[in-house]
DNA sequence: TACGAGCTACCTGTATATAGCTAAAGTCGC
DNA sequence: GCGACTTTAGCTATATACAGGTAGCTCGTA
């Protein structure tokens, strides 16, 4: 496991950090570290080298892993570590199929009015998308990239309950499909992303917000699609 | 706060409790507790007697209660202790309108086919509500119902996801309808829910599953509305 | 009399030694 | 050589003393 300096402490900050921020704060990285595969499923991740790692005992490292496993992101043994979970294939379509069903839901719960800010940024977006493409396969970037449009479309309803339980299953399987991108052509996979970031601008720009919704919908049916023929094929 | 005795460990077990075992007994009590207002919204718990009560140290008491803290059920303050949540009306409304949503999921997402045990033990429900109206105001047996149904409910379907979501929403939020029921008639209320319980029997004896998806979304717009209309009457 | 500082009691957050669990390695008997 | 049993090393789960945070009370001063 990467012991990368920059994790630990700030540099000398002019509040002291609270105890909640502290979590927060070593729950987004581990959880990111998951996301991106860094931490691929089975990865077995250690107390001790993390409490070391983040410069904390044991305990608010324990309180973190106790939160990512409760979300279905980590499973804890006693004795052996705490291990990424994979995702087997019931779990992953059961969870693609409510992801589909809350992502329409974004058009019709309490949606946002679009701004151009919003729009801007799904633009930059998009044209980190284009940059990725021209370069060789980064799956890594290719990851930090999704998370980055996902938590732009968080803020597409005010319902912040639909947000909170997309943003869990986002986190809960979104990396299985990462996982699975050596299997498709890179070209392939970075044109569907890229319809999507771009479809979706354009529903805003429109002030569609179900199109908003349909766009991510149909985005996700993708995926469950892709994944599905590839399995049924070999 | 109460301390029953019959929360503390079981009589002589054959085999030993394990940890996760103990820790959802733990987190079963206390989350019930919770949901039938005997933790009424701003009651504060404290990790002492809770440890003293269940006889076992503070730490996985903290455990039990870091979960709720998760699932939005608890608050815990530093030097004041854990508070029980109140909702807002704005997240209760967020909370309803998404559980409307996934009430008619129900019938589409991996619908089970149903059984004939399922029906009885809906049948059973129904005349335990049909004994409650007849009987004086008891709001703790209602909840009580409320939650037999509730576990009913997410065996409808095998889509485990769904399930796990429906499940956090309703402890999240259906306290505050309870709540709420000394507002409104008791013979309204009870309606409300035989209504409901009788219903989806039929739905189910049909084998209509969206049918029973319809029921339960129905009984929610049911509450929002009655609700509702008692704020907007204030 | 009102306000601020300090103190007290009590709470949660933390560190850490110990208890309990697990898998792998080692040993022994057949 | 193989299987059963024991030991070892290393892990998480726990208990508990101490650290840190909070609210209420008391006292001194303006």
């Amino acid at each position: 496991m990467n012991t990368a300096a920059n994790t630990k402490r700030p540099p000398e900050p002019e509040r002291r950090e609270t105890q909640a921020e502290r979590f927060e704060r070593i729950y987004k990285v581990i959880r990111e570290r998951i996301s991106v595969l860094e931490y691929g499923p089975g990865t077995v991740l250690n107390e001790g080298l993390l409490s070391e790692e983040f410069d904390v005992s044991r305990t608010p490292i324990r309180s973190v892993l106790q939160r990512l496993n409760y979300e279905g992101l980590v499973t804890t043994r006693n004795g052996i570590g705490t291990i990424v979970t994979e995702v087997d294939v019931k779990t992953f379509k059961d969870i693609y199929a409510l992801r589909m069903r809350l992502a329409e839901d974004l058009g019709v719960l309490s949606p946002i009015l679009p701004t151009r800010e919003m729009i801007d940024k799904l633009d930059d977006l998009l044209a980190r998308a284009r940059k990725l493409r021209e370069g060789p396969p980064d799956y890594k970037a290719y990851a930090r990239l999704c998370n980055a449009v996902h938590e732009q479309q968080l803020e597409l309803t005010e319902n912040k309950i639909l947000a909170e339980i997309n943003d869990l299953l986002y986190y809960r399987a979104a990396r299985i499909w990462l996982a699975f991108l050596p299997n498709i052509d890179w070209e392939e996979a970075m044109k569907i992303l890229e319809n999507e970031i771009a479809d979706t601008a354009r529903a805003l720009e429109m002030g569609d917000m179900q199109g908003v919704g349909n766009v991510r919908r149909q985005h996700l049916y993708i995926i469950l699609k892709t994944i599905g023929r590839y399995l049924v094929g070999v």
